[in-house]
DNA sequence: TTCTTACTGGACTCTCCAGTCCACCATTAT
DNA sequence: ATAATGGTGGACTGGAGAGTCCAGTAAGAA
């Protein structure tokens, strides 16, 4: 008569539909990345995922937890997208490039923007979960930069003042004018093609930038 | 028995208050800084500006016109910002940099970002009214850059490709991270000797990286 | 089978807010 | 003075959307 099993303990009844779980989530991710979070509503979401409003309040409490579930699954997407392969053994060129362009293809191809923007408005409310994605996403990528150009100024491969300034440099410089272009609605989606080119143009002018004067 | 006055025509009755409208106008801006469109209500602008509500509706139709207003008036204050003193005689490094310091003045210190995100939200509304304001603020400045820039690669002084995705590394250098912090509200406020910090360093990264081959 | 829980659809409550109406007072032009 | 308009405060309307309730049905657990 063990009372706690340690898998899930099925419950008497009806279990709940995982797979209505996964498409509130998904649909909910659909509009959360095309529009604001105030023009989100639980009806549009429901309807979306082909599900009744009452199911939504049983799998989640209210809007905001879905939300944040989303914006959490988002910030996994961006970890494994960064910490991705090894970095050990590729030139410091390739490094960047690759970690560029998994960067820029989640912050932009994923059309964050609109998350991004609804993320600031609940910040007023829930800064916590705003710290915890931005350390997920963008924090952590800037960690792991600011980890490589220190070790490869160590090496004297670059020469930079303070890693974590040059970090933000290269960041910046992958994006461009982009999160700009998409605040502004100018533009609607970019092709894998463009995100690769800016990557590496970023990556270049990094290099030429903080090029040790030593070398080249 | 002239119909048409030139001058602004004096209506019978009691004319209406410039003072209430700027206080009005005041306040809506200092609440769309600080706030997403959506939580800016009509009752706070009213109490802030020291207005009863239907004053606010006999000087504006509407929210969006109040907001359109507000806009508009960023817009100008970028334009002057910007293009502020002549550049044909001072070097270059000294142009970048107070264009720089005006650029990030007006972005960060007005603390935009709220603007920008309201921006974003109207779009679906008003492609027209971002347009308008994109041309008279960041794209003006993009413009004014890639003018100097493709002017300083001809007299052999930059080595650019392309002027105007230089100009863009530029600007996203002179921000570094900082629109992103201000999006997730990791930052409240920044000072001027901040500013021009960022400034003077954007613009010796941005030198760095184009300098001419031929130069020192 | 029977019990328990999940899901549906729709009606419903509550709250918030944009915008309006009204009765009254204030200010200016003629 | 008188007409015409501006401003005030408060009550009001209308709409939208979050979250709830309920009666009925579906589906796994015991």
């Amino acid at each position: 008569m063990v009372m706690a099993e340690a898998s899930p303990r099925a419950r008497a009844g009806r279990p709940k539909d995982a797979a209505k779980r996964a498409s509130i989530l998904a649909a909910a991710q659909g509009l959360f990345r095309s529009q604001p979070y105030e023009m989100v509503t639980m009806e549009a979401v429901a309807a979306r995922a082909g599900v009744s409003k009452m199911t939504l309040y049983s799998h989640f409490a209210d809007k905001e937890t879905i939300f944040e579930t989303v914006v959490r699954a988002i910030s996994d997407e961006m970890m494994t997208a960064v910490s991705g392969p090894d970095r050990a053994a590729a030139p410091l060129r390739e490094t960047l490039n690759s970690i560029g362009i998994a960067f820029l293809t989640v912050v932009l191809d994923a059309s964050m923007p609109m998350i991004r923007h609804t993320l600031s408005a609940s910040l007023h409310k829930d800064q916590a979960l705003a710290r915890r994605f931005y350390d997920a996403g963008p924090g952590r990528t800037r960690s792991a930069l600011a980890e490589i150009i220190a070790g490869a100024t160590e090496r004297g491969e670059l020469a930079t003042d303070f890693a974590e300034w040059a970090a933000d440099d290269l960041i910046s410089l992958w994006e461009g004018g982009l999160p700009a272009q998409l605040a502004f609605g100018f533009i609607e989606q970019i092709e894998a093609d463009e995100i690769v080119r800016r990557a590496k143009r970023g990556t270049e002018i990094f290099l030429r930038a903080y090029a040790h004067p030593g070398n080249g």
